[in-house]
DNA sequence: AATATTTGGTTTACATTATAAACTATTTTA
DNA sequence: TAAAATAGTTTATAATGTAAACCAAATATT
């Protein structure tokens, strides 16, 4: 009857981030904390999760001398985010 | 940036409770076990949360002399699961 | 020049959650 | 009458999410 949702994508904070990064080339760390209203930590560990699973690259550099993070959606990625909104459809049709 | 997602309904299960319950006048506990696929210890509890929040109400009785449980949904189990969808779009849209 | 604060994160500990396994009670079947 | 099925509930465990604590470097303050 309903089709799995994707336990990965299935969390607030990593749904957020992934539909940000479908939405853009790649994200800074600060960027995807701001617009998420996530603590550091939480966004930390979530976005390893995404890039344990391939879903997300995660690059880390320097702006000038600070740490820089950025984050990029893979092809993998944006195939789970199609099809984690395809199952959801399922669940919340009128 | 984005909304909240209200915990419980961003559970597989719970939600897919609703969105059954959300479809029909009231839903009998099996019913819903084989729909979703559920264990029934599963269910039973997650039935419970949803009941302890208000969403839904829960009926005991007999059918012969099995037991019964039905499920109906509430207003303001219909009102949250609304929003939830409203919410949720945000998340999901291309 | 030392000290405090900010920035940009990571690690870890805790609390919550989801889930299945084990259990109960009754009923039906062999 | 013993076994198995039905209709659940309770409980123990594993997985998860989250914030608090931490770290290192850079910048600002006294």
């Amino acid at each position: 009857m309903f089709k799995e949702l994707d336990p990965l994508l299935h969390s607030q904070l990593r749904l957020g981030v992934m539909s940000l990064l479908m939405s853009v080339e790649s994200a800074e760390f600060t960027f995807l904390k701001e617009k998420t209203n996530a603590t550091a930590g939480n966004l930390s560990v979530q976005l390893d999760k995404l890039s344990e699973a391939g879903y997300i690259t995660i690059e880390k550099s320097f702006k000038g001398k600070k740490p820089l993070t950025t984050c990029t959606i893979t092809k993998k990625g944006m195939k789970a985010f199609e099809e984690y909104v395809n199952a959801l459809k399922q669940y919340i049709k009128p």
